[in-house]
This record gives structure tokens, sequence and C-alpha cells, in this order.
DNA sequence: AATTATACATAGCTATTCTATGTATTGTCA
DNA sequence: TGACAATACATAGAATAGCTATGTATAATT
């Protein structure tokens, strides 16, 4: 399923945020964190993450250094800041709000769109 | 409480389509539907609606013709078309994806961020 | 008479994302 | 050993599109 750019957009910062939640982590293994997250509707290029990365580290909600992998390869380990959290459960009741209001329509109209959910 | 741009923006469409599924309105009284819904916490500006509703012609999900109301005052009143009932079901459908998705890892994390949702 | 609420419209500024492109190393498979 | 896929990160700037600001008009209210 095509998911369209505006949901994309809302639930990446909080993703990101969440998924940094769980322990430090770098942009390749988020991107396939995500993948998973969503069982593989949601499927972030690279190109797409590392702008927003930077962005929030910008913002002050993560911080990142350098690091190795196993194998030696050079990564950027990012982690999330105090602000960071915050900024996550501030999204996280903002979230809430509009998943209560749509919730509080979508299933009310005299021809429910969508059956089953 | 300030809700994000991002919230709003993806919020927006499936809203509007919802409440014109629950049948036909116009412009300002959806922007009192939206307050209404959301308990306050989504105060659309017409500026920003209007804007909108056009596009939402333009993409035909929904059709306006011009009315009056009970005073005389001229109101163009929208309805929702059937590919505009699809995408709503769409927009559903991919709403559902990303808040899952969401809400599989928020409250995972080592130190959960918001308490007693 | 003045103010507020109702009702709609749009030019174009502003902000922002993400596409496209580039670099480099490691693993794998034929 | 050569080629390809996977891993890993970076950024310029094109593209676009949403919304702010502004304008118009009438009815209701004070």
């Amino acid at each position: 399923m095509k998911i369209d750019k505006d949901f994309v957009a809302a639930s990446a910062t909080p993703l990101v945020l969440a998924i940094l939640n769980e322990g430090e982590s770098y942009g390749y293994a988020i991107i396939k964190r995500v993948r998973e997250l969503s069982g593989g509707e949601l499927q972030w290029t690279d190109g797409m993450l590392y702008p927003l990365l930077h962005r929030l580290e910008r913002n002050g909600y993560v911080k990142s250094t350098w690091g190795k992998s196993e194998t030696g390869r050079r990564r950027k380990y990012y982690r999330l800041t105090d602000r960071g959290l915050e900024q996550l459960a501030r999204q996280q009741r903002q979230w809430q709000v509009v998943d209560s209001t749509l919730r509080g329509i979508w299933f009310t109209g005299k021809d429910a769109a969508l059956q089953g959910i």
C-alpha cells in the first residue's frame, strides 16, 4: 500500500524519536527498523532520513557520535537527549488528539467508508 | 495544546472527507465541526480550509453547488463524490498502518516517554 | 452605529522536503 | 578476481505547495 506523503511526513519524527528511545542507533539501522515496525509498508530512503537526523540534531532532540561497527565500518550513532524525550512525549499527546478526532467521526457517517478495521 | 503543522496537514483531508461523509456541508460549518470534534484543539482558519476545499474539488473528491442559508446568505455547499468516498477509505487504511506502527514502538522503550495515555 | 459573526476568495511569499547525486568500504558469488 | 549488492553517510538545490495576509460582503447583535 502506498502511504501518502503527508502521513509519512507526520510520522517520521515521532518514529525516529521513539526508535532512539529504545536505545542508540544509526541511520542505516533506523531505516531497517522502520521497515520492520511497519510490516514493510514504510520504506524510507536514506536520502530522506539523513537530513531528518541532521535536523533533529540541530533542534537538540538527538546527539550524535562517530563510532565503528564490529567489522570496522564507520558509523554515526544517535541517541535521544532529554529535550528529545520531552518532544517525543509532546508528539505522542498531539498524535493522540488528532487520532481521537479522526476516530470520532470515521465510524459515524451515514455510510461508513471503511468496513472491518 | 499546540498541534504540530505536520499533524494538522496529515489530518486535514481525511477530516474534511469524513465530515462530508456525514452529509453535505459548507466551509464555515466545517471549521466549527472540526473545532467541536477535536474538543477545541484543532482551530482551523478559513484561509486554510477554502484552498483545501478547492483542491479536493479539483481532484474530484467533492462537488460544490451554490445555495442559500435560511436567512438568505449565500453559501457553497460541498458533498462527497464516489471518488471521495474511495479516497476516504484509502486514507483510513493508511492512517491505520501509520498509527499501528507508532503504537507498536511508543510503549516498548526501556523508558516509555509518555505515561497514562 | 459599531462590532461581531457569518461566508467565501486568492495572490504569492515562505518554508521545506526530499530527489538526485556523490563517496567509500565490506561482503558475496560466480 | 571481478562484479554486484549491501552497508554507511552526506548535501545542493529544485520543486512545490501550503498557508498567511488580505480583500469583499451581508446579517446579527450590542
